[in-house]
DNA sequence: AATCAACTCAACCGCAGCGGA
DNA sequence: GTCCGCTGCGGTTGAGTTGAT
């Protein structure tokens, strides 16, 4: 026996709405609300349309605050950087842009964004991209270890650039990618553009590591305090610190300000906890400058005995 | 001006998950 | 525990619009 269908598909008008339609049912919200029944509402606001086509009206379209037209460059950065931490989750990622719908966002990716992406990675010719992160579906249910970061490596002030690296933390099945200068459209990015990206999982000291740049290899660093001999903006290095929440350190900030790596696991589905993380941080913080080489904001440091965190 | 192709985006569809009976 | 109705979500469709020839 099959799903009874949510409304008699033979009576229910399909299709646009009217301005009548519309405004039939604002008004009948706006004054009496959903009365949490979609499936009665039509029939109630004397409309022939499926509850479904009434709820997906009034959320898109109809609800206060709704926003439409053009993205601005910094819902351009979030959609793209949620997008390459959570995949087409697209609800979660609309929560994240205040006036924005699903649907906006998902049209938005679709049409425009995914091929900005694609003709900046194009003239990267980096072809590590449009393998992993613009084809992407959501991860599987989050695991302890699958990790994203997102950083800001190249000079560029103006774009954001990320690393997405999922799998194990044994890096058996690793799979990374790394885009430069992923939203800026003809700013310099040559410096770091970065087409032999190599990753590689190791171990030391006892410090899940993930070391990532053109000839960069675990043995790079010689210390667990991160004093590293080959420090420029192609080599970075990543300390998975198992004993705080999927946070990761760039190492190299111990002693400059270049660059700025943020976190490990998904702070949506996780648990916030890169959230909380900076308001701690940001709580306890002394700053010494504002803003790194490439001009991105520093919203925290955290000195310890150890080393010296950046969030940018 | 006419035609065609490409693009946009509102709307639809089907499925998964949830909660109540 | 199972069934059923409903909601929410993500993928897809197709009518309308715009641009190119």
């Amino acid at each position: 026996m099959g799903r009874a269908p949510c409304c008699d598909k033979a009576n229910v008008k399909r299709g646009p709405w009217s301005p009548e339609e519309d405004e039939k049912l604002k008004n009948y919200i706006d004054k009496y609300g959903t009365g949490g029944n979609w499936i009665a509402l039509p029939q109630k606001v004397g409309l022939k349309r499926c509850g479904k086509s009434c709820r997906l009206r009034w959320l898109n379209y109809l609800r206060p605050n709704i926003k439409h037209g053009q993205f601005s460059e910094a819902e351009d950065r979030v959609i793209c950087n949620l997008f390459a931490t959570i995949g087409s989750r697209w609800s979660i990622i609309a929560s994240q842009l205040p006036g924005r719908t699903d649907n906006d966002i998902k049209n938005y990716w679709n049409t425009k964004l995914k091929k900005k992406m694609m003709a900046i990675h194009d003239n990267n010719n980096n072809n590590l991209l449009s393998s992993s992160i613009l084809q992407r579906k959501p991860p599987t249910p989050p695991h302890h270890e699958q990790v994203t970061l997102l950083s800001m490596l190249q000079n560029n002030p103006t774009s954001s650039s990320f690393i997405s690296h999922h799998g194990p933390a044994d890096g058996s099945s690793y799979s990374s990618s790394y885009s430069s200068s992923l939203l800026s459209s003809g700013g310099n990015n040559s410096s770091t553009s970065n087409s032999n990206f190599q990753g590689q999982e190791s171990n030391l000291m006892g410090h899940s590591m993930f070391v990532f740049g053109g000839e960069a290899t675990a043995n790079s660093c010689s210390s667990s305090d991160a004093s590293c001999s080959n420090n420029n903006n192609n080599n970075h290095v990543i300390e998975h610190d198992h004993h705080h929440h999927g946070t990761f350190v760039d190492l190299y900030n111990n002693n400059n300000n270049n660059g700025g790596i943020l976190w490990g696991e998904n702070p949506l589905v996780e648990d916030y906890g890169i959230v909380e993380e900076i308001k701690e941080l940001t709580a306890t913080t002394t700053t010494t400058s504002t803003t790194n080489c490439n001009n991105n904001f520093l919203l925290a440091e955290k000195k310890t005995d150890e080393r010296v965190m950046y969030y940018y």
